[in-house]
DNA sequence: ATTTAATGTCTTATATAGTAGACAAATAAG
DNA sequence: CTTATTTGTCTACTATATAAGACATTAAAT
């Protein structure tokens, strides 16, 4: 991730990092998998894990996905935006969404 | 993302990731946003929109939520691994985690 | 009380993510 | 059917993530 304009992360998004990162921790004590042994399952270091541990942003998706995975946690990560998680669904209907998003109707010349 | 060994990601985790990049394309055109305007929105170029919606696992996870946030999905970051989602939680008790994970009982020196 | 392994946390070098910009293809509106 | 715009997809440059390794601290076993 690119740090840009400084705190371009909305703060919504960085709570819920850090709370998966914090939940990612319990889960990997609770299966008593030290941060040396999944840092090795997971082919990343343990610096990196500690990121992921930290709810990093900058962390690849692929890494948290990984670590996931071996705790058995990775279809959640499918489930996020799936239809049941996205009630603002407006008025249109999945079969018929358009292709292509335009804008304000651009002027004919005239 | 390190991409050591080929395919070190997961066919879960890539599955998952996968369908939350599909999901991520339907929920923005549920909201009539178009990538142009959602990766102005995001602070990412189109380019990385696209890998996002592709669900390419190199792309960081702060991007990741930054666009769930957009779309009012963030929330359900923070709900992949906590308590509800672990059945696995063995017979640990959450307050009762030890703090570190020790492997084979090493020998004392004679 | 000792000892040993686990964890928190830096630093620095190198692999790679993210951008900009371009182009063709294709949808939607007039 | 024509035209304006969006989107799919590359390439090449630059910013940054990740690994490696070190060190101090601390939990837990003996």
């Amino acid at each position: 991730m690119k740090s840009q304009a400084p705190e371009t992360l909305p703060r919504v998004a960085r709570k819920a990092l850090v709370k998966l990162g914090a939940d990612i921790t319990v889960a990997r004590k609770k299966r008593r998998i030290s941060t040396v042994s999944m840092a090795e399952r997971a082919f990343i270091s343990r610096a990196t894990l500690y990121k992921v541990e930290k709810g990093d942003p900058t962390v690849s998706m692929g890494i948290y996905a990984t670590v996931l995975a071996i705790l058995g946690l990775a279809k959640g990560l499918g489930e996020i935006a799936d239809r049941i998680n996205d009630p603002l669904g407006l008025d249109l209907d999945e079969e018929h969404l358009p292709k292509r998003i335009m804008s304000k109707r651009r002027r004919r010349k005239l």
